[in-house]
DNA sequence: GGTTAGCACTCAAGACAGTAGAGTGCTAAT
DNA sequence: ATTAGCACTCTACTGTCTTGAGTGCTAACC
């Protein structure tokens, strides 16, 4: 796996795309639709005869062998051998994602359901993370990726500073897309900067100071305007290169966050017995920036995307497939949920819980927004 | 699994290792002892010709045959059928824990690296539980659990709120055990109760007034004194009532918080090779109250735990055993870190790892301590 | 001309038998 | 007490055969 596989992990899915874009037959459609929608539930090769039989073509086996054969002279179908059963191709895939497939809304229940959940949980901490993870790995029986919401760069936007009783002091710092951190800060090294006189009087007029100041600024930003315009108080200067710390530790964060679930479902399909890819694949997500660089992608426009196979640059998710949506507040904070499952996935149900969930986020964000 | 499986996830250890204390001639340890160990490294049955040539024992094979038969007899070997190579029993890598493992402290080049990556790492959010569980888990290559440390019973610290500029309140609550929970307010249901003039001033006395009331409270405590002792001010139930709400939640959150790592590395083991196993594993790994059953266990008695095989009560876990150790400060905040692998898994390693490890966290939670 | 029945062909997977090798347990000699 | 030797056991591997699902092609059919 070279580095430049890492540079762009999507090969440009418009061009898939086009190239899905054929002209079929109505029987190549039925026949394609249904060699897939078979194989995904089976896992097992699918053959003519037992596709007449379990969809009762009005067809023989033999009419449908013809069409077989012409899909996968269009490269939409695959032979494992000679004597085996079709399997679909990544294309073939992409062909039914994007025209074949009978997309289903969630049904009621299910919404209800999964709305009732999380209107048992705060929307403050990271529980909810887990909880999106949770449900759509348990909705769509694959593994699940959930990144928080966050801007790209965390920017300043308010500061607290807090005396406590025994226990040292705080540093409350809300960032500017409305994510919170707070640190605590030693005495050592700070007790006599405060002079004589010391506790939360002093603290609050560092505070507001540091406000009036940095507000907006992202980490660098904030770096340079400490070295620059060197502070009239030594104090701001201390808490400033926390701050700047703080803001710094921010950005690396984004990528540590991620939480992922339900990764036994992957493991559980027949495909991934083996265990050798899962390691690999593991390993991906372990090195999780490379949602990072799903972003670009996702912002160019939003709603849910798919990549298939080996439309993945990455050679160790060239036989699984993603789908996933931003969700959150476009220009400010943009986070990223989605499933990843075996290629032969059950995409007429991921693309549809990954759409309402993210509306479903989308919403409760905005509504957590209005109600501040 | 019945629940009453769940009641005592561990059958009493303590006659295990009586059990296991018996009088060994020489050579039958020499020949356990050796069993174990190329057990722990090959996966592969061992025979008593093979021994001999690897360990360059003094005897011939026919006297070994005899030692592992004695042994068998003992119940710390077995045989997977008639033909195969000797295999250790729990009983029989209870005894090499116990009394034959010669036990390595970790070396001087681990160590530091291992000091220098937490070094690198905050202590004041969640990045060094992950970090403990990467450095745990890489170590060892084995999965690792960490819970992070944490009262039994979330108490009340100290209270602060928050005026924002732009967005909303904050209610910043910091624990008796030292961490800090904050949550944002909607300025619904709460502006009319400060009145006409609002603003941090309003919040302040607030705040110390609940400051003086509730300190060292625990979530029902809380609830009580604002039932039977109706708040003066009605800002001050509002307020309340939601520090009362976090404190359920963050007892609730013990149990998730939860962070494990390197699961990949279990799922390596040939033994697991079949991926069923694992399901079963990974589900208890989930609901992971499991670990709160151990605390008990830990409480009583400091350092590491061995837990092995069917040791453990819990069904899914009689292939797998358990290293671990509580972290913290004994009264107040207890933490589990720990690691999982099959039965036949690296004591001399592990252990050494899971101690060195609980030591260096107690350490820098204790500087931590000091320096607030 | 599209459809279908029929047929020869292919290949993976399962059943079966035979073999090699590692291992055991026992006994008799040292 | 130890060990060499031997008969015995069982797994894992190998090669062969069979079965069955599936294909592609062709010739007959509507």
């Amino acid at each position: 796996m070279t580095d430049s596989t890492w540079m762009t992990p999507i090969s440009n899915d418009d061009t898939q795309a086009n190239r899905a874009a054929l002209d079929l037959s109505e029987r190549q459609r039925t026949v394609l639709r249904a060699v897939v929608e078979d194989y995904v539930l089976s896992a097992v090769p699918v053959g003519s005869k037992a596709l007449v039989e379990r969809y009762r073509l009005p067809v023989s086996s033999a009419t449908v062998r013809m069409a077989m054969a012409e899909l996968e002279a269009l490269g939409l179908l695959s032979h494992p051998h000679t004597s085996a059963g079709r399997v679909p191709s990544d294309l073939g895939y992409r062909y039914y994602v994007e025209t074949l497939m009978r997309e289903a809304e969630l049904n009621r229940s299910d919404r209800l359901m999964i709305r009732h959940q999380f209107s048992q949980v705060q929307l403050t901490n990271n529980e909810w993370l887990r909880l999106t993870a949770s449900v759509l790995s348990g909705s769509t029986h694959s593994a699940s990726i959930v990144t928080p919401a966050r801007s790209r760069r965390a920017r300043f936007g308010h500061l607290q500073l807090v005396e406590l009783a025994d226990r040292g002091r705080l540093l409350v710092l809300v960032l500017a897309d409305g994510n919170v951190v707070q640190r605590r800060l030693d005495r050592t090294g700070m007790d006599h900067l405060l002079g004589d006189e010391q506790g939360q009087p002093q603290l609050d007029a560092a505070a507001s100071r540091l406000n009036g100041r940095l507000s907006g600024m992202d980490a660098r930003a904030v770096r340079r305007r400490l070295q620059r315009a060197p502070q009239t108080e030594e104090i701001d200067t201390f808490v400033g290169e926390i701050v700047a710390q703080a803001l710094e530790e921010e950005d690396r964060l984004v990528v540590e966050e991620v939480v992922t679930d339900g990764l036994v479902h992957v493991l559980e399909q027949p495909e991934f017995a083996g265990g050798g890819k899962v390691r690999a694949i593991l390993d991906v997500l372990q090195r999780s920036d490379f949602l990072q660089q799903l972003v670009p992608l996702v912002t160019r426009r939003g709603g849910v995307h798919v990549i298939i196979g080996r439309e993945n640059s990455i050679d160790a998710m060239h036989e699984v497939s993603l789908v996933f949506a931003p969700y959150g507040t476009p220009g400010r904070a943009l986070g990223l949920l989605g499933v990843l499952g075996p290629t032969r996935m059950a995409y007429p149900r991921a693309i549809p819980t990954v759409r309402y969930l993210a509306a479903l986020l989308d919403e409760l964000i905005d509504q957590d927004a209005k109600d501040a």
